[in-house]
DNA sequence: ATCACTGCAAAGTCTTTGCAACGAC
DNA sequence: GTCGTTGCAAAGACTTTGCAGTGAT
């Protein structure tokens, strides 16, 4: 089983919850999926795979999933509310194609050197962000130089 | 008069579109606050201030100061939807303090290191980026101390 | 048996749109 | 007078919540 899922039973025993189907199952499928999924393309990915579940609770779902430390919640530059894998994972950032809007992580050397900057210029004490950066990617580059 | 209210009277005039009294206070008022303010922010402002517009004015009229190239919006990590002035202004990225939810403008000294970087390990040909940093402002540190 | 969980539908938020009256040109 | 603009209210997208039935322990 998959070290997060032994940590989502852990939460759920340490919280007087439940372990059920649908939390199970909205898990799994975002586990596997590798994160950056709103709860719109879970649900639909979950039903496709014939898991009735509402989407109601895979919203429900996602929440516990963020507060069991499991998933954060990102809000993309296009609107878009999506959630990630955080655990185990290295901080990182995103590349997003504005052509064929996918989404690459990147690690980002400068980061110590950029907390340190706030600091030098602001005194501000950095503990997160959040980085995106848009532009295209290598696929549509050859994309449209054979369109 | 702004340089800021020219462009936009440009604007305005090379469309075939209209100067209203709404839209010159509702870009007056934006201008005036130096961004960073929602839609909604705009609205109470304004009608503090005794002017009359409706909220889907406030809303119509931010979106023609982004095509206008004045203002471009924000999807900030709370998930609230904020515009910004970008005339003139040199790119820069923003700290937030998640004490006192102040925001603070900064420069990224690494930008271009990091573009090249992405191109680098990705092929990704950047073209613009969006960063927030969240920690603790000078303000709050020192208030924390005294409380 | 208890008490949390689920699904649905209703309610909320934030933003956009339709429409008749209005105002700039 | 024409045609874009406004304000309101209705409609939309997305997310949360209330509730009665269901299911885990």
């Amino acid at each position: 089983m998959r070290p997060e899922l032994q940590i989502l039973e852990q939460y759920v025993a340490e919280n007087g919850l439940k372990r059920t189907r649908q939390r199970t199952l909205i898990a799994a499928q975002f586990l596997e999926s590798g994160g950056h999924l709103s709860a719109e393309d879970l649900y639909a990915a979950l039903n496709a795979a014939g898991h009735r579940v509402g989407l109601a609770t895979v919203y429900r779902t996602l929440k516990m999933l963020v507060d069991a430390g499991l998933a954060q919640v990102r809000h993309f530059p296009d609107g878009a509310t999506r959630y990630e894998c955080v655990y185990g994972e290295p901080a990182h950032d995103h590349l997003i194609c504005v052509e064929c809007h996918c989404i690459i992580e990147i690690e980002n050397p400068f980061l110590d050197q950029l907390y340190q900057h706030a600091f030098a210029a602001h005194g501000f004490v950095a503990s997160g962000h959040r980085l995106v950066i848009t532009g295209i990617c290598s696929n549509c580059q050859a994309g449209a130089a054979s369109n």
